[in-house]
DNA sequence: ATAAAAAACCCCCTTTAGGGGATAGCAGTG
DNA sequence: CACTGCTATCCCCTAAAGGGGGTTTTTTAT
C-alpha cells in the first residue's frame, strides 16, 4: 500500500482527491495540509511514500517548495498537480526534483497511475503534458539565468541604464540582451515581449 | 432539493463536488460537463436551478459563457467556481449575469452556502471575494472600454501610429490614452504597464 | 440640472528602445 | 579540435515612448 500526502490549497480537490486514493485500494491517503508551511511541520511525522504537490500555494512556491522538500527528504517522490500546462512550468517543477507530472483536468485514472508509478521509481506525466514535453525543441522557449534575470527587470519597468547600474554591466551589454530576448521570443518589442513572458510564466 | 449542475473541466473536483452537494441533504447534481460546448448541448434537458460555473475552461471564457447562459435561460442562477482573485475578473463576471462567486480554495461549507443563497434569489460572495471588492475604490483597477481596447492593442505590440491606423483615431490620441493609462495602472513604462494588466487580468 | 467621466485632439522636447551590425573569451560536448 | 551556447562588450542611427503642458465634445450618473 503507498502512502500518499496531499498538499493543495483547493479544499474541494483534496476531499475528492482522498476519497478517489482510499477507494482505489493501492493507496492511502495518510496527509493533507492546504499551504507549504503545515505541511512543513507535518511531513516528518507522515513520512509518505508520494507527494501530490501544487504549484500555487498561498504561502510559496511549489516550484520552491519542491526544491526544499527534495532536499530534506530525498526518499520523498513528488508528483506536481497543478494547473500549469506551460513547458517552463513542467520543467522547473521536474529540475527541481520532482518524479511526475498531472495537470488537474486530468482523468482520474491518470492520477493513481502517476502515483503508482512514482512510488515504482518511475517518471511520469500526464498524457496532455507527455506531448507537450514531446513537442519539438523549437517550439519551446527556454532561458540561460542571465536572461531570465534580464526579463525580470525589464518586466520591472528598469531602463538599460538603470539594469546596467544594479548588476554592475555596461548598459551596451543589456541593449544586447534585450535584443536577444525579442529575437528568441519572438517579440516585436518590450510590450510583447513581456506579454509573452508572463503567458509562459517566464517569470 | 435544489437542483445543480457542474461545469468544470478538472473531473477530480466536480467528482468531489458530487459528493459533497448530494451528501448535503439540500441539493442535488442533476449533471456535469466538462466544456463549454457539452454544457451547451444537455442544459436544455438539466433545468438545473443553480450552475455551478469554472472560467477557465478549454474551449470557451466563463466570462462570455456565463453570458450567453443567461441571455438563454435567464431562470438558471450562476454561481462561479474559479481560481481567480482578482478584482477585474470578480467585477465582469458579476456583471454578466453570475448571482455568486466562489474562489476554489473557499471552504466545503460556503460552496453549500453558496448554493443556497443564490437559489433563494441572493447575491453571494465567498469570504475572500467579500473582503475584496469590499475594498476602498481607490485600490481597484477599472478601465473604460476603449482604455482596455487601448491596452489589448499595446500589447499586441503595436505602436501609437499603428493602433491610430486601426481604429482611426489621431496618433495623439492614442499618446494621451497611453499617458492615462501609465497613470491609472501606476506604471513607469510600457513593461510595466503590460505586465500590470495581466497581473490583473485587464487583458 | 450639473458635475463628472470618457473620448478625442494638439504641441514641444528629452529619453529610451530598436535595427543594423561586430568582436571575443570561456565552458561544455561530440 | 571544432562547434555551440552563454557571457559581455562596442558603434551608428532611426523610431518610438515618455513628461510636460493644453482644449473640446459627448456621455453618463447623481
Amino acid at each position: 500500500m503507498i502512502s500518499v500526502a496531499i498538499v493543495d490549497d483547493h479544499k474541494i480537490l483534496t476531499e475528492g482527491l482522498q476519497g478517489l486514493i482510499d477507494e482505489s485500494g493501492m493507496a492511502t491517503v495518510i496527509g493533507i495540509a492546504h499551504s507549504a508551511s503545515t505541511c512543513r511541520i507535518s511531513l516528518g511525522f507522515w513520512k509518505p511514500d508520494v507527494l501530490l504537490l501544487d504549484i500555487g500555494l498561498p504561502d510559496s512556491s511549489g516550484l520552491d517548495f519542491c526544491k526544499e522538500i527534495k532536499q530534506q527528504y530525498p526518499q520523498i517522490k513528488i508528483l506536481a498537480l497543478t494547473t500549469h500546462n506551460e513547458y517552463s512550468i513542467v520543467k522547473q517543477m521536474l529540475d527541481n526534483g520532482a518524479s511526475g507530472y498531472l495537470i488537474k483536468n486530468a482523468m482520474a485514472e491518470e492520477v493513481l497511475a502517476g502515483i503508482q508509478a512514482v512510488a515504482d521509481g518511475n517518471t511520469f506525466l500526464c498524457h496532455e503534458i507527455n506531448l507537450l514535453m514531446k513537442r519539438p525543441k523549437e517550439t519551446h522557449i527556454w532561458l540561460s539565468q542571465r536572461e531570465r534575470e534580464m526579463l525580470k527587470l525589464i518586466a520591472e519597468g528598469f531602463t538599460n541604464g538603470e539594469i546596467a547600474d544594479r548588476i554592475f554591466l555596461s548598459p551596451e551589454t543589456i541593449k544586447s540582451y534585450r535584443k536577444n530576448l525579442l529575437l528568441k521570443l519572438g517579440a516585436k518589442n518590450t510590450a510583447v515581449l513581456v506579454r509573452i513572458a508572463m503567458e509562459q510564466k517566464l517569470i
